[in-house]
DNA sequence: AAAGTTGCCTGCAAGC
DNA sequence: TGCTTGCAGGCAACTT
């Protein structure tokens, strides 16, 4: 389930394997997975151009090619980005296939396509203002611009609970359901407690929680859970799961020296959440 | 009244 | 076989 942590790790790996690479040929197995763009227009736009940088704004990565076009690749919850060697058999449920020039192919695969408003799209002219999938997408928060500040006005006067208006990538882009766990808990707020009444020094706790666990993460290349879903630019498993405190970790003692409370799973919104009660009472 | 918020439902496929 | 799980868009139903 790729997050900030999960992209970056994707970023970094295509930024050293595929970038002077050039596009030999695109194939579109499924054109239903493109967001706002024709499959003729994404063969006609990429063949043959040059990949220059890979980008990435929250959970979203961003190629730019020569001539100004720009590929946005969101990976939702099942998506996978990565390169394989040319000729090789193609996994199941692989959807786009750039044939890149040194022997390489770049692979877009699926497992479920929940995403009905699609995954990739390409944006013509380096004009990613246009983009629908990056329009809502707030502020990286892996961004320095990203202050203890910052969060307050994300989170200020607002009696939606903390953990769910975390989530919300319009406001803090780049965190999910894991990081939101682990971030919580690392700055022991219980998940039920509203924005509103979160202290200054809690605001100030969650914001070095939040930068801490993501950059842990992305030093560990990410967090590849039991389902598999997440692989890296070449398709390996990352290993911040070892690191988990309390996600997917329902029922067994909280790690915290002195606490060992057993982590708790509810439901908000429809979703897990984990927390440790001890550690993350109200 | 308009703008901002929140809650409910949907879609795929995997794994019980 | 059938049920549950998960992420974010779309929209309805609120609140201010």
């Amino acid at each position: 389930m790729p997050e900030l942590p999960e992209v970056e790790t994707i970023r970094r790996d295509l930024q050293n394997l595929v970038v002077g690479l050039s596009v030999e040929s695109v194939r579109v197995r499924r054109s239903d997975l493109l967001c706002q763009t024709p499959p003729e227009d994404l063969i006609e736009m990429l063949t043959g151009r040059c990949i220059e940088d890979v980008d990435r704004r929250g959970k979203n990565l961003i190629l730019w090619f020569s001539g100004a076009a720009t590929l946005i690749v969101r990976l939702h919850q099942t998506g996978q980005f990565y390169v394989v060697d040319a000729a090789t058999d193609l996994p199941e449920h692989t959807h786009v296939i750039f044939e890149l020039s040194a022997g390489y192919w770049l692979i877009f695969r699926c497992i479920r396509c929940l995403l009905a408003s699609g995954y990739l799209e390409l944006v013509a002219g380096g004009e990613l203002w246009k983009s629908a999938i990056l329009e809502p997408v707030g502020l990286d928060a892996l961004s320095p611009q990203f202050t203890a500040d910052k969060l307050r006005g994300f989170l200020q006067g607002r009696r939606r609970l903390v953990k769910t208006a975390l989530l919300d990538q319009r406001r803090l882009a780049g965190l999910g359901n894991i990081y939101v766990c682990e971030g919580l808990h690392r700055a022991g707020i219980s998940p039920e407690l509203p924005c509103n009444e979160l202290t200054h020094e809690q605001l100030l706790d969650l914001h070095a929680a939040i930068t801490d666990v993501l950059s842990e993460a992305v030093q560990a290349r990410g967090t590849t859970l039991r389902d598999g879903g997440y692989l890296d630019g070449i398709g390996e498993p990352g290993h911040f799961q070892e690191k988990l405190r309390v996600y997917e970790r329902e029922a067994l003692g909280c790690i915290r020296p002195g606490c060992g409370h057993a982590i708790k799973r509810i439901k908000q919104e429809n979703r897990s959440t984990y927390y440790c009660p001890g550690c993350q009472a109200r």
